[in-house]
DNA sequence: CTATATTCCTATCTGGATAGTAGGAATATA
DNA sequence: TATATTCCTACTATCCAGATAGGAATATAG
């Protein structure tokens, strides 16, 4: 219950490869070697990480990624996000009756708050953090 | 991300119903049809909630189940459980080493505490909270 | 003792999401 | 021109949640 994805969980390794790295520069084949993650699959990872900021990418030869912020500024909220997308725990977590039940349904304020509580462990949590244990 | 099981939340649904009956009893069926839940998928979520002792069950005609507990006595955290086993953010989350990365798994701390702040979230909210919203 | 209504058990099917692969286009360097 | 990289699109495979099916066990009523 609750697993968190392997795409998520490579994510993170590989941010966390990044960042510890001098001039904290990298390619996705040298991070996907380093961190054990199928290389074709990190390579649409990394993209996403470059779309929402946090690292920032240069093409052609002698190219690669390099972050974009301090470690201690990357939340793992924008890591989670940026790669699964934001936390859902069910449909209607952001529009009222949006599920067959419509205005009748309780439970929706308890999800609600289920979502708010894992954004703020994750919001709290930065890759500085992460990736020193 | 994070997205709750149909089997979580039918079970919820279930006992919350339950909770709220005259007598706090019902059928697998009644409860199948007032909350729209498969029936035949939800006898297999009510033996769960038996077996965790959540409820109780009769055999036979007459039959059918009810709270075992007060309903502000009974967690979320208890219904998730019976029904989808516990939060298990990573495999490794309760054994340390288990993954393929052995004991240089810096993030297991992080995903540890995710799971406790889950955990503690979800034993926190009683049925009574959720089925009256 | 038979008919009926229920929980309980086991096996099976299926669709959709997740994980991973493939091929190449765009781009930069030397 | 050759090479090394990111980036884009499409495809394939695998797995599991969700659901279904059939019937065994059990209890009640007449």
């Amino acid at each position: 219950m609750f697993s968190v994805s392997a795409r998520t969980q490579y994510a993170i390794r590989a941010m966390s490869c990044l960042a510890t790295r001098q001039d904290r520069s990298a390619t996705s084949a040298e991070l996907a070697q380093a961190e054990s993650i199928p290389p074709k699959y990190l390579e649409g990872i990394m993209s996403n990480l470059t779309a929402r900021g946090l690292i920032e990418s240069e093409r052609g030869k002698n190219g690669g990624y390099r972050m974009a912020k301090d470690p201690a500024a990357i939340t793992m909220l924008e890591i989670v996000e940026a790669v699964d997308g934001k936390i859902k725990p069910v449909t209607c977590v952001d529009a009222a009756g949006a599920c067959a039940l419509g205005g009748n349904c309780h439970p929706r304020k308890f999800w609600v708050g289920l979502k708010q509580t894992i954004d703020a462990y994750l919001a709290e949590s930065t890759l500085k953090d992460v990736s020193e244990g």
